[in-house]
RNA sequence: GCCCCAGUAGCCCAAUUGGCAGAGGCAGCGGACUUAAAAUCCGCGUGUUGCGAGUUCGAGUCUCGCCUGGGGCACCA
């Protein structure tokens, strides 16, 4: 489907069939050029250390189907910094593979009665094919997916590593579960919620489940952004700041009292603000939580039976709207201040939540409008304890939450709250019922999925011995290959639960009868760590070859989707973290640099099948060839902004090519000759083209490397036209085709691989090197000084650009327009800035 | 509610980081070539730089406050 109309005959310049002779046709290059490249092993990094290394990186696709216009966005950035690192003269490492664990196979074979493994890789060779008519400069040599037990092997070994550190372990716990797809979510994957996936209100459910312990590891994610700042987008950044959330207070300890024959009890909040401590009125437990359940008296237990069934009933959109009144129970216990010793009623509400903080808060009215609400629903005592100036939160219905003094605060009264705060901690701390304390909002990474396509968890459950890990040696557990169909649908357990001859085994410990774990990995996990199975793919002692990690590590430039700015980032950076722990890698870090791209939209929205607005990929490479798609993601904005198919022209792309490759048929000199006696204007442009091009593509400003290619090619064709000069035999000509053809292969290979043929060079132009530009060419005869009097401009004159201060400023004094300008006026300043501008200020 | 990003010509976007607002493209108009058209080549750019203040000799660029759009987090104590 065309988005914009594009006329039958605009395109025929362009157009696959029967091309004239001598005319550019993008059919041909493709049918020639793949080949050829394949053969000559060009985008195989050498890998013996004689150039500096690098490692570029594109998030590796889900194969899902055929490649998409995103794809052929995001490849084509990615493609664009590898091969200009290659012609820099880098061993550039450019890998790809698949992410190819995931529920749509999955889902897919149950549709079709087949293995989810038939659906996955007829797609990934869909895909494999796509990627090299795209022209991708990778690397195919290390192709690698994350299903093949080659690959799992080392996700489950790893796996056991993280085990034995204690970072992987099993907890009771209500979980996000989807109704629909009878699966547990991580809260990442819950999205207002609702299940990310299919949309459906997402309900709590109490499961056995895996975890990650990445909290343990929260202030090093958090505290080692800094080494990214700069290289990262800032947005991505302050994304992953928002999600680990670290926030600092205080742990305070209540005690409950004994009370309707319970115990006295010690619970412990979480508090930001321990200056408010002597507003406390009330004291909330949230009411899912068992602490609920443990504190609450015999008179009450009936209350809150029955509150805590309503809010198991209500969804997580329900819950989680903030228009909602405020509801609870008394759970008929007091909680003693340890500041005041007064005693406070204890609740149980719904808006203290079960698994942030320790479940339970000290509620104070005045200065936090949640508990302002609680108390007015109520009728519970509002006290304020900070004169802020504002109106009294009685009155006005806000809660107070500024700057102020403390007051109604025994001794912390007349602190300002910069200081009441490390005052009253001092206190706590000095009493023993309190301490400074760091929570934060980040939670450990659920990862059992009771799914068939993924990583199995190398465990095994013994009846005598617990849980045991399957020896390193006894690794890939693999997936059985006798499910299929129906055998794999969602019924609230892992469907391996079913495969009863792949269940029972014997303990590895005391071979008693046992059984495997029969969950699976989050697909998170084998995206966690591919980068590092990329430097060796075909290693089989380890999950990377420990002799080779450290020459490509870290990833150099990263490129992919802002979509992953919190999951897979978050979650990549916490596995390189364990892995450096535990001694198998340097970095610590594992992308230097990150670009995202923007999404490739249409009429301003995002493509989708609901809307019918997509834009088919393959429909464009045929009608426009791929170089002329690439040209156009590339050129249409910079990199990370949305490109709106329905606002940028392929067609004008190809033309643009069309245009660069005939510079290269007009060349009439021979390869190597002599440059120096050619058109001095052409080749001061194609040495400036040379020298901006690297700055703008190490500043990823790809899009303006486009337009100065523009301009080059401009330039020489007004050279080659020209009716004085050699025209296509001025070697100048040659150079600027030449310079095109290199600077022109990073963003279109088929036409650049075409031109330095017609120039007479053997293949492949990705090898050619970048030019050297040349100073002496880029100094400029004259430059324009602009003269302005109080900021306007009031004369220009050319000068030399080695022109002095003095020099210059006379000259502009001169100036018949400044005197005009001045007319009669004292001069009050003059403002030099050889050899540009002079700014004359007047009295 | 809190945080991040953006706003320049009809449209997509540049602007050497504080120095002439315009590089490149799309669309449009005109010309050359052609019997004609296409293709090709050449030419044509005044606009409240979202709005308002401030700093400065000088602001698209820096500061503050608003507006609009996009994104993230959100009953997180």
């Amino acid at each position: 489907m065309s988005v914009q109309p594009e006329t039958e005959t605009g395109t025929a310049a362009v157009a696959a069939e029967t091309p004239e002779e001598g005319a550019y046709s993008f059919a041909a290059m493709e049918a020639k050029w793949p080949q050829v490249w394949e053969d000559l092993k060009v985008f195989t990094p050498v890998d013996d250390g004689s150039r500096e290394r690098r490692y570029v990186l594109d998030m590796f696709p889900y194969p899902s189907g055929d490649l998409h216009m995103g794809h052929a966005e995001a490849f084509a950035m990615g493609d664009v910094v590898a091969r200009y690192l290659r012609q820099k003269g880098f061993d550039v490492l450019h890998p790809i593979g698949w992410d190819s664990f995931g529920l749509p196979a999955e889902n897919a074979a149950i549709k079709r009665n087949a293995h989810p493994s038939e659906w996955t890789y007829a797609n990934i060779d869909t895909q494999a094919a796509s990627f090299k008519r795209y022209a991708i400069s990778a690397d195919w040599s290390r192709r690698v997916h994350t299903s093949d037990p080659e690959y799992y092997r080392w996700t489950q070994w790893l796996f056991k590593r993280f085990y034995e550190r204690g970072l992987a372990y099993r907890k009771d716990s209500p979980v996000n579960w989807c109704p629909k797809d009878q699966t547990v979510l991580a809260n990442e994957q819950v999205v207002n919620g609702a299940c990310e996936r299919c949309g459906t209100p997402v309900t709590k459910k109490s499961l056995n489940q895996w975890y990650f312990k990445i909290t343990e590891y929260a202030d090093r994610l958090l505290d080692d952004m800094d080494e990214l700042r700069g290289h990262w987008p800032e947005r991505v950044l302050a994304m992953q700041k928002n999600w680990i959330g670290r926030s600092e207070g205080a742990h305070v300890n209540f005690v409950i009292e004994a009370e309707g024959g319970k115990p006295a009890k010690d619970v412990t909040v979480f508090t930001t603000r321990p200056d408010t401590l002597y507003g406390a009125t009330f004291f909330v437990v949230a009411a899912d939580a068992p602490i609920a359940v443990e504190l609450v008296t015999e008179e009450h237990a009936a209350g809150l039976d029955a509150y805590r069934e309503q809010v198991k009933a209500l969804t997580e959109i329900e819950r989680q709207s903030t228009e909602r009144e405020k509801t609870g129970v008394f759970t008929g216990r007091y909680a003693v201040n340890p500041l005041n010793g007064e005693k406070l009623p204890v609740w149980a509400a719904d808006y203290v939540l079960a698994d942030y903080g320790t479940g339970a808060i000290m509620a104070v009215p005045a200065h936090d409008q949640r508990d302002l609400d609680f108390a007015t629903t109520f009728d519970l005592p509002v006290r304020a304890v900070l004169d802020t100036g504002e109106e009294d939160p009685t009155v006005s219905g806000k809660a107070t939450s500024g700057e102020g003094t403390l007051i109604n605060s025994g001794i912390l009264d007349g602190l300002p709250k910069a200081e009441a705060i490390p005052a009253a901690i001092g206190i706590l701390e000095e009493q023993g019922t309190g301490e400074k304390f760091v929570n934060f909002r980040l939670r450990d990474w659920l990862l059992s999925r009771q799914r068939f396509w993924g990583t199995p968890i190398p465990i095994i459950h013994c009846p005598s011995c617990g849980e045991v890990p399957v020896p390193d040696e006894q690794l890939p557990v693999r997936l059985p290959a006798d499910l299929r169909g129906e055998d794999l649908s969602p019924k609230g357990t892992s469907p391996l639960a079913a495969a009863e001859a792949w269940v029972n085994v014997d303990c590895p410990n005391c071979h008693g009868p046992a059984k495997r774990d029969t969950d699976t990995m989050d697909t998170f996990v084998d995206s966690s760590w591919y980068f590092l199975r990329f430097v060796s793919p075909q290693y089989t002692e380890g999950p990377f070859d420990p002799a080779k990690i450290n020459e490509w590590m870290p990833v150099g430039q990263y490129v992919g989707g802002v979509e992953h700015a919190i999951l897979h980032l978050l979650y990549a950076r916490f596995f390189t973290k364990v892995i450096h722990d535990l001694g198998m890698i340097d970095a610590d870090e594992p992308f230097s640099a990150l670009l995202n791209q923007g999404q490739v939209l249409n009429g301003g929205k995002a493509m989708s099948k609901s809307l019918g607005n997509g834009v088919d990929l393959s429909e464009q490479l045929d009608k426009y060839g791929v170089d002329a798609v690439r040209l156009t993601m590339i050129f249409a904005s910079p990199p990370e902004d949305d490109v709106d198919w329905a606002d940028v022209s392929p067609s004008g792309s190809a033309k643009f090519l069309a245009r660069a490759w005939r510079l290269a048929q007009d060349v009439t000199s021979e390869p190597g000759a002599d440059v120096s006696a050619g058109d001095r204007a052409l080749r001061s442009v194609t040495h400036r083209t040379i020298a901006d091009a690297a700055a703008l593509l190490d500043t990823n400003k790809f899009n303006v490397v486009v337009a100065k290619l523009m301009e080059l090619v401009n330039a020489t064709r007004k050279t080659i036209d020209a009716a004085a000069g050699a025209g296509g035999a001025d070697p100048a000509v040659r150079e600027a085709a030449e310079t095109v053809a290199v600077i022109l292969s990073l963003f279109a290979p088929y036409t650049a691989e075409d031109m330095w043929n017609v120039l007479g060079h053997p293949a492949s132009v990705a090898n050619a090197g970048w030019p050297v530009h040349d100073e002496a060419l880029l100094v400029q005869e004259t430059v324009t000084a602009v003269v302005q009097v109080q900021g306007k401009v009031r004369d220009r004159v050319e000068v030399s650009p080695g022109i002095g201060e003095d020099e210059l400023r006379e000259l502009a004094l001169a100036s018949e327009n400044v005197q005009r300008a001045l007319d009669g006026r004292g001069i009050r300043t003059v403002i030099v800035r050889a050899p540009k501008l002079v700014n004359i200020v007047p009295a």
